[in-house]
DNA sequence: GTATGTGTTATATATCTAATATAACAGTTG
DNA sequence: CAACTGTTATATTAGATATATAACACATAC
């Protein structure tokens, strides 16, 4: 598995495993309709406990990232992804304020500031599309 | 007082003072060497206790965005902002990653990415320069 | 048809964070 | 001296995080 937890983090450990998962899925490592290992066996490699794994899982099935079959487990969401609609968007700005306040207040300039958040973007983007042909 | 709480909101009170105190020295309504309100008057008129202000102080204080005078109060640092180095850039690519992975995952394309975000950090750069003259 | 493997639900516990409530202290200012 | 700073200390409540165990419903494999 590509998950990597770290376990001094202030950041919880769902949290952590939600994002990497989620980026997983963005970049294409993860494909629609691939199954997700079970919550006891992920847990048992990472050597956290199965309702922390359980909770990400859900967090991601929430949001329209994952399907999860009762009996079959977890899988990667084949029926298009949510959208990026005006909801989001507003939710993405209110995240990026106090970031972008920040960065003006040390004196970052709007060119150093976009240069940041594109080569964020790109990264993942080049990753997907390095690893398939889409 | 400009400061608004949201006590229905999963943002804790003294990050949500510390996110609109930096807001207001970013866009320049809270000018260097200006006094902030002190600890017991700013948590009455915002019906809070007092050490949720006071740890937002100080975490500003840390950070190097105001000056403490013991006996005088808190004040906007006049000595210079803490500067974009390195290790700041870092922090902020570290804290974009996740939410880049979610925009592209949701199908959103770099360009609408780049327009939200530079909205985001253009929004406080016009409140500063509507504010003052520089 | 029993065993195994899914997610799910239920309790219980320990630890930490967030927020509040009081009280007191040290040092400045009016 | 009185009033005001931030600071420190102690205590309590509530919630989040993470763990541990156990059991349940249901499908699939042998």
């Amino acid at each position: 598995m590509f998950v990597r937890i770290d376990l001094e983090s202030d950041v919880p450990i769902y949290t952590q495993l939600t994002n990497q998962i989620m980026e997983g899925i963005a970049t294409g490592e993860l494909k629609p309709g691939e199954a997700l290992p079970s919550v006891r066996s992920l847990a048992a490699d990472l050597g956290i406990n199965l309702h922390t794994v359980n909770k990400a899982y859900t967090i991601l099935k929430d949001s329209g990232f994952v399907q999860i079959h009762r009996q079959k487990g977890a899988v990667v969401q084949s029926g298009g992804m949510p959208p990026a609609d005006d909801a989001y968007r507003e939710r993405l700005a209110e995240q990026l304020r106090p970031m972008a306040a920040e960065s003006l207040g040390r004196g970052m300039s709007l060119e150093d500031w976009l240069a940041i958040s594109r080569a964020s973007f790109e990264q993942l983007k080049a990753k997907r599309e390095g690893s398939q042909l889409s």
